[in-house]
DNA sequence: GTTCTCGGCCG
DNA sequence: CGGCCGAGAAC
């Protein structure tokens, strides 16, 4: 006879999920209890940020109490996530590409701001390190792959790692209309702290031919019918296991 | 290998 | 002090 570990329906998340306390019973921290939440597909989450990251946009977590498991309106005075337009209207000109936030500008799937540093007397110092190591992850945390950058692309300045140019450009894409062509001045390239075109990326200037443009649509349709796989599997997949949740109730 | 549990860091 | 996550213990 096993006894199932209680774990209680949480009204303030979507139909499904479930909480579970344990309450520890040995060691220094006896006493303690630590919260747990299972997903309707029975992944188990232990932090508010590792659950935040898996519901992205579906649910809003800024007031909701990990512990408790409720919605707490006291929590409503955290001034956290940062509003875009603060940023953009502020700025009447063009952005500046290489301090303005990295967040996506075109449709809003993403609404985790990201940490901006204002105001440091070291600002110079680290804006070039400020996209480093961004990567685009799944939802279980897990970074994807690294990309391969074509060679016609080049990085300029103090840091030349690949992942930092790439989120650069990315990022320029995002913040601007206007063209992205790189640092067209050679005086840049010698002395970038003074030459630097503040609105364009960090980037020697580069062309792009049509053979780029051919080969990248190829990736993409590569990419599409990848994602039209995995949906199909994981519709499958979560088919199966909803029988399988009623067989185990019906025992 | 996965899951459970407590330690311990850091804010 | 409590949230969060690493890592050893347990399975």
């Amino acid at each position: 006879m096993i006894m199932e570990r209680k774990k209680t329906d949480c009204p303030a998340l979507p139909p499904g999920w479930k909480k579970e306390e344990v309450i520890r019973k040995s060691g220094l921290s006896a006493g303690k209890s630590d919260v747990y939440y299972y997903s309707p597909t029975g992944k188990k989450f232990r932090s508010k940020p590792q659950l935040s990251r898996y519901l992205g946009n579906t649910v809003d977590l800024g007031c909701f109490d990990f512990r408790t498991g409720k919605m707490m309106p006291s929590k409503m005075q955290k001034n956290k996530q940062r509003l875009r337009s603060d940023n953009l209207s502020l700025s009447k000109g063009k952005p500046d590409l290489n301090t303005a936030l990295p967040i996506r500008q075109t449709a809003s799937i993403f609404k985790q701001p990201v940490t901006k540093v204002v105001n440091h007397p070291n600002n110079k110092l680290f804006w070039e390190k400020r996209l480093k190591g961004l990567r685009s992850s799944d939802v279980s945390e897990e970074v994807l792959r690294t990309m391969d950058l074509p060679k016609g692309l080049q990085s300029i300045g103090p840091d030349s790692s690949d992942e930092t140019l790439l989120s650069a450009i990315a990022s320029a894409l995002h913040m601007s209309s206007a063209p992205i062509t790189g640092q067209t001045s050679s005086a840049a390239e010698k002395n970038p702290a003074i030459w630097l075109n503040s609105s364009q990326p960090l980037c020697r200037a580069f062309t792009v031919t049509d053979e780029d443009i051919r080969e990248q649509e190829l990736k993409v349709h590569q990419a599409r019918r990848s994602l039209e796989e995995a949906l199909m599997a994981d519709t499958l997949a979560r088919a199966n296991e909803s029988v399988r949740d009623s067989e185990d109730r019906a025992a």
